[in-house]
RNA sequence: GGUUCAGUAGCUCAGUUGGAUAGAGCAACAGCCUUCUAAGCUGUGGGUCACAGGUUCGAAUCCUGUCUGAAUCACCA
């Protein structure tokens, strides 16, 4: 079945060739959805086809609508207000519309083909020397919402981490674990191995705050100090060490790595966060100079006295780049490049995206402009950085290391209790067995910090207030699987009451308030596309907003079940059950779960 | 200072290939549970779309300038 938008824009460029004589492109006509203030179901903006008709709009509209619906049998009615033309459809498009979707197994998706193009989308990418916070939900509900989606829209695509587990970073902890952790092991101290790791991170940065400080009150400058400050000597010759294999410093690096892993797993599992293959940054460092000397072969980078090898990106706007230190070791942008090598060898991918935060702007910039225009890589152009915005406190950023975060971990837990009180409060927990209780606590919980985070724009900063953020009434995540639930127990009800609606029913009506879920289930497909095209999860989750809203609306005003006409009841039940699949289909698109009650 | 991004109701956010009288939720107030789950529904109040110009039939949306905020511009990652 044709959608009625392509009909009218067909017919329309018809009606235009026919009345005035001229061809027109199809993208030039605009057809949106009718304001809900006026009367029709789709208009037809006609100010900008006055200049071919050479008449009033009023008049251009009511000649183009009469052809219209004298051609699309689709089309019941028209109106001309000022210079909108509005059409009413005929009640039969829904009512097939309905049938065929409700047909369908899975309504809206297309499903990738083994032939299907790959994309690539990277996300995570945590540091292995301290926990996950908030920052990091929304990069991993991003990333893996913004995976579903693209797979929705028929790609295959490799859901990738790459961790960063070396470094002078994760040294810290090392040697502050090394020197006053006395053994501690995740073990002895009963705490997560991430949790404990970063507590050991945090004691390094409090200590080398100290002895900066005090070699400034010595008389030092302040960067002095901070080059000068015992610890960070320390530190530098622990890398140095670990880069040169020394057998000491590899296995203690392992073994707390190894604790960190353990703690990233499970607070990946709690999420729901998976991922088809965790590259190493410890096994990825390395690679890129080969590309940097190719470079420098060609003459696209520069090579400085002390070794350094640098690219200059001022015509295109940008600053100098180093891109191998002196003493021949890469730094991030090294790798970077070889990676992105790596991977377009491996996978020759349609996109790769890159699920990192716009604190990294200008690094994407530069990483794309060397690859394309320095290293005429044509490839290139298919990296994307879905740059996304800082999650941000009442009181300003998150630090990690002034310790002004909020831990993932906690949060999830603080999220569950919440759901927990609140359904205890309103008896909801009563005839579930303990086990059922708190899987529906999790489900809520997380429903609600996943909606919250993934329905705002990508691009923008949010603000997270731990006191209000916390909702489970209005546009949250727990309001649309209340209204999941309801439709799983209408459904239950009617098949407990012996009515099959699963059945052809003579429909000779429907009310303004199917309609507009009908639409609104019409649309289904394009928000999908368009939130592929965008990488825009919140597409998808204002969509179903919208949805339940006006699903609430009808199941508040229209009766299903008690309805006495048989057909009416099973249509309404059709309708109920398609919506209900819907909001499971759009609800999994951001990695939320819903309980079959509530 | 350069670059990039942002500024919409008291708060958190929708709304941009330019379209009709700018929308939700929260908070406030007023209604609706003997009737399919009230985590719901209905209604009221709340706006100089940062500001000033411009482009045109039409601007929150595009252009220019100003103000404010954030990020970034490291031999850190």
């Amino acid at each position: 079945m044709t959608r009625i938008e392509e009909m009218l824009g067909r017919v329309t460029a018809e009606a235009i060739k026919e009345l005035y004589g001229v061809n027109v492109e199809r993208n030039v006509l605009s057809i949106q959805k009718t304001n809900k203030d006026f009367s029709g179901d789709f208009t037809l903006v006609v100010f900008p086809l006055t200049r071919i008709s050479k008449k009033s709009p009023e008049v251009t509209g009511k000649e183009i609508g009469e052809y219209i619906k004298n051609k699309l049998k689709y089309i019941r009615e028209f109106n001309v207000v000022k210079g909108f033309l509005n059409f009413e459809t005929e009640k039969t498009y829904w009512v097939e519309f309905l049938k065929e979707a409700y047909g369908k197994e899975e309504y809206g998706l297309i499903k990738p083909q083994s032939d299907s193009k790959t994309v690539i989308v990277e996300f995570s990418s945590p540091n292995t020397n301290k926990p996950l916070h908030l920052g990091h939900i929304r990069n991993n509900l991003l990333g893996y919402s913004l995976s579903k989606i693209l797979s929705a829209n028929g790609y295959n695509v490799r859901m990738v981490n790459l961790v960063n587990d070396r470094g002078i970073h994760i040294c810290k902890s090392m040697l502050a674990w090394e020197k006053w952790g006395n053994g501690e092991t995740p073990e002895s101290s009963g705490m997560k191995g991430d949790h404990l790791v970063g507590k050991y991170y945090v004691l390094f940065e409090k200590y080398y705050r100290q002895q900066v400080q005090d070699l400034i009150e010595k008389g030092y400058s302040k960067e002095e100090a901070e080059k000068n400050a015992p610890l960070i000597k320390e530190v530098r010759e622990m890398l140095q060490k670990w880069e040169k294999g020394n057998e000491h410093v590899v296995i203690l690096w392992g073994k707390l790595n190894s604790w960190v892993y353990d703690g990233f797993d499970v607070t990946y599992k709690e999420l729901g966060i998976s991922f088809d293959k965790i590259y190493y940054e410890s096994g990825t460092y390395l690679s890129g100079k080969t590309l940097i000397e190719e470079g420098l072969e060609k003459g696209a980078f520069i090579r400085r006295e002390d070794g350094s090898v640098w690219v200059d990106l001022t015509n295109e706007g940008l600053d100098e780049k180093l891109l191998l230190r002196s003493d021949g070791t890469s730094v991030y942008m090294t790798q970077d490049i070889g990676t992105a090598q790596l991977r377009f060898e491996e996978y020759n991918p349609y996109k790769m995206i890159y699920v990192v935060g716009n604190e990294q702007d200008y690094h994407f910039n530069v990483l794309k402009l060397v690859l394309l225009k320095k290293l005429q890589k044509e490839w290139a152009e298919n990296i994307y950085h879905l740059s996304y915005g800082m999650v941000e406190l009442p009181e300003g950023k998150m630090k990690s290391r002034e310790g002004t975060v909020v831990d993932a971990d906690d949060l999830m837990n603080v999220m569950r209790d919440t759901a927990r009180k609140a359904s205890e409060e309103l008896g909801k927990a009563e005839n579930l067995t303990e086990e059922e209780a708190l899987k529906l606590y999790k489900t809520i919980g997380l429903g609600a910090l996943k909606y919250f985070i993934l329905k705002v724009d990508p691009k923008k900063k949010m603000l997270f207030n731990p006191q209000e953020s916390i909702e489970l009434n209005g546009n949250t995540g727990p309001f649309i699987q209340y209204t999941y639930a309801r439709i799983k127990s209408l459904l239950k009800k009617a098949s407990e009451n012996g009515i099959s609606w699963n059945k052809e029913s003579a429909i000779t009506e429907i009310n303004q308030e199917e309609k507009d879920i009908l639409k609104l289930l019409h649309e289904y497909p394009v928000v999908i596309k368009e939130s592929g095209e965008t990488y825009n999860p919140a597409l998808i989750a204002n969509y179903i907003y919208e949805l339940v809203k006006s699903y609430n609306h009808f199941y508040q005003e229209i009766p299903v079940i008690k309805e006495l006409n048989y057909d009416i009841a099973c249509y309404r039940l059709k309708l109920s059950e398609l919506t209900g699949r819907v909001i499971r289909s759009a609800m999994s698109l951001l990695g939320i779960d819903l309980p079959e009650r509530m």
